[in-house]
DNA sequence: CGCTTTTGACCAGCGC
DNA sequence: GCGCTGGTCAAAAGCG
């Protein structure tokens, strides 16, 4: 199958899609980890902690809207599907990924844009603990030939 | 055999 | 409290 690979930024690596402003952001910003105790404490936490919470976690959305054929872009990582959801005013499946490699907890959701189906809006959660699993493609020009309108940080997808 | 995908169920948050 | 919605779980099936 046809895939379009994106480069994106780790915690390990020193080149990153985004410019060095935001860069520095990206590195200095605190890594997100959801775990099952955070799952099963949710109903503890207080108010306080809960706008933390939500800060820290836009902190790590970054979101993409890409113009391609295929749902799923090749970015170099490997991922599992955890999920599927019709939601709501968009005739088009969303899809809910995790990155597979162990104690990586980064998410991705994927879902096409309901007024024109050739774009895909993708959103990232959270850094990678990791390596790039392998070689993908430059940046520069997967945008030149991908990217639609302008990479979006910590600002959820539009889907009208 | 191990990993991924599928998919219905479940849960939590939110608005009314 | 109730219903709706989005996000996640987990068992079963599929695949290399």
């Amino acid at each position: 199958m046809e895939k379009h690979q994106v480069m994106l930024p780790t915690s390990s690596t020193s080149s990153t899609p985004f410019s060095s402003d935001f860069k520095v952001d990206y590195i200095n910003s605190t890594v997100h980890v959801e775990n099952e105790a955070i799952r099963t404490q949710r109903k503890a936490i207080s108010a306080q902690n809960k706008r933390d919470k939500e800060f820290i976690i836009k902190q790590h959305r970054y979101v993409f809207q890409t113009k391609s054929p295929v749902d799923v872009l090749d970015d170099g990582y490997q991922w599992r599907k955890y999920g599927k959801k019709i939601v709501k005013n968009n005739k088009f499946p969303r899809s809910y990924y995790r990155c597979s490699h162990q104690d990586c907890n980064v998410k991705k959701q994927i879902q096409r844009h309901s007024r024109d189906e050739q774009i895909v809006v993708t959103t990232y959660e959270g850094t990678h603990t990791h390596p790039v699993d392998k070689s993908a493609e430059s940046f520069d020009q997967i945008l030149g030939n991908l990217l639609i309108g302008n990479l979006v940080c910590n600002v959820p997808p539009t889907l009208e």
